[in-house]
DNA sequence: CTGCATGCAAATAGTTTGCATGACG
DNA sequence: CGTCATGCAAACTATTTGCATGCAG
């Protein structure tokens, strides 16, 4: 999506950051968010326009643009975390446990949870994270004919 | 809660694993569940009684009783990962960003959005994570202090 | 007694950091 | 041209694994 490539380079240059041909290669793969992808993703893509290019630089961009809150982060513990700059906000995730694809699901009704959830216990809730877990269809379809 | 203690004694019985001393005062932080600890503080709590328990000792019952489900493992990958044996099943969870503490908040509503989900996408839904992320009441006043 | 559990140490994986060199503005 | 970005390698952290010894059943 452009209008999320414009913003990043622009929030990138009001802050004084520069947009090397590095930076730039990363935050458009960030900014199309397609497939939520890795770090290492994101690296062999970039390598084959910037064969110099190593892994520490992408983890600097994506974390620069975090900090930012231009890309959201999903932390996964037992692998590598994956990241969606087409939509840095917090929202919900369905999660193939076979082949690792993330969907993003409508699901509205989250902003009222919020609320329900601030009159209940006080916490001043600042971010959220919502991970539905299991088989997408075109796994379930390898696993009928295996 | 006793019943969960006898329930994971159970099914290790069942399942012929051994009731060492070691793994009785494991399966014990576990099941009371206060707090949903980490390996480390597990491991500290039980080094009072065995002062020879080693860390990779607390990781293998934590990860055997995660694979009879009956503990529930909340990954964190900036950090380390917290257990909860009192509800071994998923569940929203309520954390506080700078103390760390875990609250578990009435949420029947997740139900109803699974159901949705799976109408809606095809995926065959097995597990879910959902996380709220803020300032306890607690962490609140501190600030407001400082 | 016999095999699974323990506990030490070493290995692993993902991510972060230090620092010398290079290039954006 | 000065400063920030790059890219290599080393550091780091949480967790896992290999293996000799010990103890539960």
């Amino acid at each position: 999506m452009q209008k999320r490539l414009d913003r990043m380079l622009d929030k990138l240059k009001a802050r004084d950051f520069r947009i090397t041909p590095q930076r730039m290669a990363v935050v458009k793969i960030l900014a199309a968010g397609y497939g939520h992808p890795t770090v290492e993703s994101i690296y062999e893509k970039v390598r084959k326009n910037f064969p110099t290019i190593s892994v520490a630089t992408v983890y600097k961009t994506v974390t620069l643009l975090k900090e930012l809150n231009e890309v959201l982060e999903l932390g996964f513990p037992q692998g590598s975390n994956r990241y969606d700059g087409s939509k840095p906000y917090p929202h919900p995730h369905l999660i193939c446990t076979e082949c690792g694809k993330i969907v993003d699901p409508d699901l509205a009704s989250l902003t009222d949870m919020t609320q329900e959830l601030i009159s209940d216990t006080g916490f001043h809730i600042v971010s959220h994270r919502l991970d539905f877990f299991g088989v997408c269809p075109d796994c379930q379809r390898k696993k009928r004919k295996a």
